[in-house]
DNA sequence: GAGTTTGAAACT
DNA sequence: CAGTTTCAAACTC
């Protein structure tokens, strides 16, 4: 169903626009604008060509008109996706659409879309299906793509991978229009093999959004393309637009892609610079330095792709490849990494593209080894089978159901369940045992926000305890995933793994007795899972047998509320960073808000404070003590004092809310000299726990730090287990991206007053879209401070583009 | 483990 | 849209 509508909309706008206005203005939109874009798009996008910004591109960049266009493509899908971010609250707008083409791909299980990363997975299937999407976008976009997805599709076959790269060495600085092609299949073999992320990105968008599906996948081959065609044609795009996108982490990388390069070296450094890119980020801060070194490395790490990726089997080949080549595997974490940093969404896509390649591969050609990828170690080709299998069901996250929320719920449950989150992927194309599927795509999200973090915060797996917030904190959840997928190998899985075991928490399921578990009530209902076997509910009808009737009442709960099963909360976007672990609370806010009344949002009644996120705007609640943020604002508002002057609207909300007496006092710690120290994230997190200790007196010990924990995802994703981790801390880690992220929120919570409406309205632009914050936010920043740095010098050329809408 | 409290979800 | 009921989790003992 939603594969048809996407088609549709995909037609429709390729029609109307043409694939490379399309990608021009997808790439301005943020991702939740992309559905605005379809109907808006097509005017707009011939504007862009005549806009100043694209004349600007147009002339940086030596690209041929022809390349431009793909450029175009590339930067649009590019900047498209950090932009989204940015503007809109990304999670909030992905998992929206997520849900619905999840749903609709859920439908659809067999659908490539989601085996579009499978390439590193199998060549046939996967890249079939990859190829598949990228050519219908490609050729949307313009004919002279569909030269380039022909290679791509050829590209697919693993054993021709390596005859590819050596082809694609050729081509690639030969010629622009061939190195594209070349560029095209090289990097997405390169990335898909060696970033399970970025196969991921694309499958993931595909899953999250509809849209934001296609402009991810076009966006990840473009960014692909881009990079090559930047590489060979040297263009100024590459700098701008990779340097945005790709770079922004590493300024090594943006030299490697800069560099003029023999054909070979070129060919190399796209790859190595798109490992680069991708490892170093997705490595994390370590990584940036190697990849300078990479370059030769890489080179052979290719040499071991190819080779990897002759290997038959996806899964397995990933598995022996990131085994064989840790530097691959790193490099394609870090890649997710560099995503996350570049644009969240990718991020979260390459995430979930992994694993999804892995799932699609398995729901579509059934291999087995799908559950490896994620959290199996690289020889697993165990449960994958046995994954999707009805048995699996229990687990099986429901097909079309929130994924997010399938994501985090499953991601304990399937955790114990299935031994790794490698199950998840399959899961989540395949509806019934697709709850791993749906945990990683989740966690992609999550990771590309708090890649980092992940790693670091593994422990997470709290949420599982929590329950709920797995299920809230999408991205909490995801961080876990991510965490694991990025970390299968590293300890932290088994950490996790071990976590998840052993923790009941994570294991929780639901205890209904008369919903059946069909009702929003149910806790793996509402997480769009598969009650399993923890599971105490009676006459539960939440089970792969009963496919049909839970597809049937998610759609009638979606009816009535298409974000019923949307993550509760919705994290900044940027948060994402790999810095995220600490995101603070703050950043991330619950949807609709909780309606507390006794409870002083200190317990885990209410929504908000299981999810680990401070209260809103949104919020109706009563005495709000929420230890991670008072509807007052306390948090935000100090933040945005500190930055903005639109924080006075916020305040002004808070007054009238009712908190005044709260606002008050948060006044008065934002005055404080403490809170003073503007933006740090001490500021933020102090005044947190002061006010926390003041409100606090039910429990302050509870409430006020220590449960906060409750974890929702976000905190409590590394080893913060619920009881301890202190926002505070992570705010303090990370004041910048604190900061940042509390910009975004506010707006997004201004936005957003109403979950959907905020969404929605969040519009890009809204206030901020200002170049700088946009860029910042979009989350192109997430990655690392020093990346923002440069998406801040690149945003002056953007800025008109964000005006646009 | 049983009972109570709480607030979201569902219903009217 | 508001009020009420239902429900299950969270919490307490």
């Amino acid at each position: 169903m939603g594969d048809e509508g996407k088609g549709k909309e995909r037609e429709s706008e390729v029609e109307e626009k043409g694939g490379k206005e399309k990608e021009l203005l997808v790439v301005m939109d943020t991702p939740d604008r992309s559905k605005i874009q379809t109907q808006i798009a097509t005017p707009v996008s011939k504007k862009f060509e005549e806009s100043p910004v694209f004349n600007f591109l147009n002339n940086l960049s030596p690209i041929k008109p022809v390349q431009s266009v793909h450029i175009t493509q590339t930067l649009n899908a590019l900047s498209f996706s950090s932009l989204p971010s940015v503007f809109t609250s990304p999670h909030a707008t992905t998992i929206k659409e997520s849900r619905f083409l999840r749903r609709h791909q859920l439908s659809d299980p067999s659908k490539p879309e989601f085996a579009s990363d499978s390439v590193s997975k199998v060549d046939t299937d996967d890249g079939v299906l990859d190829g598949g999407h990228n050519t219908e976008q490609q050729e949307d976009l313009s004919s002279e793509n569909a030269i380039v997805q022909v290679s791509v599709e050829s590209s697919y076959r693993c054993t021709e991978l390596t005859a590819e790269y050596g082809q694609s060495l050729n081509y690639d600085c030969n010629s622009p229009l061939t190195s594209p092609k070349t560029r095209s299949t090289a990097t997405d073999k390169c990335v898909t093999i060696d970033n399970p992320a970025s196969g991921a990105l694309v499958p993931f968008s595909e899953s999250i959004s509809g849209r934001s599906l296609f402009v991810n996948q076009t966006s990840v081959g473009e960014m692909s393309h881009t990079n090559q065609s930047g590489e060979a044609a040297e263009c100024d795009w590459e700098s701008l637009i990779t340097t945005e996108l790709l770079n922004f982490d590493s300024p090594n990388n943006a030299n490697t892609y800069r560099k003029s390069l023999t054909p070979r070296t070129a060919y190399y450094t796209s790859i190595t610079s798109l490992q680069q890119q991708f490892g170093c980020i997705v490595q994390g801060e370590g990584n940036e330095m190697d990849n300078p070194s990479t370059q030769p490395g890489e080179g052979s790490c290719l040499t071991e792709f190819a080779e990897c990726q002759d290997r038959t089997a996806s899964s397995s080949q990933e598995n022996d490849c990131l085994g064989g080549t840790l530097s691959q595997k790193t490099s394609s974490e870090p890649a997710s990494h560099m995503y996350r940093g570049m644009r969240r969404r990718c991020l979260v896509f390459e995430m979930v593209g992994g694993r999804r390649k892995h799932l699609d591969e398995n729901s579509i050609s059934v291999s087995p080894t799908l559950t490896q990828s994620d959290g199996n170690t690289p020889s697993v080709d165990k449960q994958p089978n046995s994954i999707r299998t009805p048995s699996d069901s229990s687990r099986c996250i429901l097909p079309g159901i929130g994924l997010h929320l399938n994501a985090l719920a499953s991601a304990p449950k399937d955790l114990k369940v299935v031994k790794h989150d490698a199950s998840i992927p399959g899961r989540l194309v395949i509806a019934p045992g697709s709850t791993a599927t749906f945990r990683s795509a989740m966690a992609d999200q999550d990771s590309f926000h708090q890649p980092l973090a992940l790693a670091t915060v593994e422990p997470d797996i709290d949420p599982s305890d929590s329950g709920l917030p797995h299920v809230e904190d999408p991205n909490q959840s995801s961080a876990m995933v991510v965490y694991d997928e990025f970390n299968q190998n590293s300890p932290k899985k088994k950490r996790r793994r071990l976590e998840n075991d052993a923790e009941p928490e994570a294991c929780k399921r639901c205890n209904c007795k008369k919903s059946k578990c069909l009702k929003l009530y149910c806790e793996c209902f509402a997480a769009g899972v598969y009650c399993v076997e923890p599971c105490s509910c009676q006459d539960c009808f939440n089970k792969p047998i009963h496919e049909d009737t839970v597809l049937a009442t998610r759609k009638q709960i979606e009816s009535r509320n298409p974000l019923a099963f949307a993550p509760k909360v919705i994290r900044s976007a940027d948060s994402a960073t790999e810095d995220d672990s600490s995101k603070t609370p703050a950043s991330a806010r619950h949807k609709r808000g909780c309606n507390c009344k006794k409870s002083g949002c200190l317990k885990k009644y209410c929504e908000c404070y299981q999810g680990g996120v401070g209260c809103s705007i949104n919020c109706r609640c009563e005495g709000c003590k929420n230890a991670f943020g008072r509807k007052d604002g306390s948090i935000f508002m100090g933040l945005e004092a500190e930055f903005e002057d639109d924080e006075i609207d916020a305040q002004d909300r808070s007054s009238r809310d009712g908190n005044k007496h709260k606002a008050v006092i948060q006044n008065e710690t934002e005055q404080n000299p403490e809170s003073a120290p503007p933006a740090t994230p001490l500021s933020f997190g102090r005044p947190l726990v002061q006010r926390h200790s003041f409100s606090s007196k039910k429990k302050p010990p509870r409430s006020s730090l220590p449960t906060i924990g409750s974890s929702s995802g976000l905190y409590a994703i590394p080893g913060l287990v619920k009881p301890q981790f202190l926002p505070p801390q992570s705010k303090f880690d990370r004041h910048f991206e604190t900061v940042q992220e509390d910009e975004l929120l506010p707006d997004i919570l201004q936005g957003n007053r109403s979950p959907i409406s905020g969404i929605k309205s969040l519009s890009p632009n809204s206030k901020r879209v200002s170049p700088p914050h946009s860029h910042s936010d979009l989350g192109i920043s997430p990655g690392r401070r020093s990346s923002r740095k440069l998406i801040l010098q690149s945003i002056p050329s953007f800025p008109s583009l964000t005006p646009q809408h």
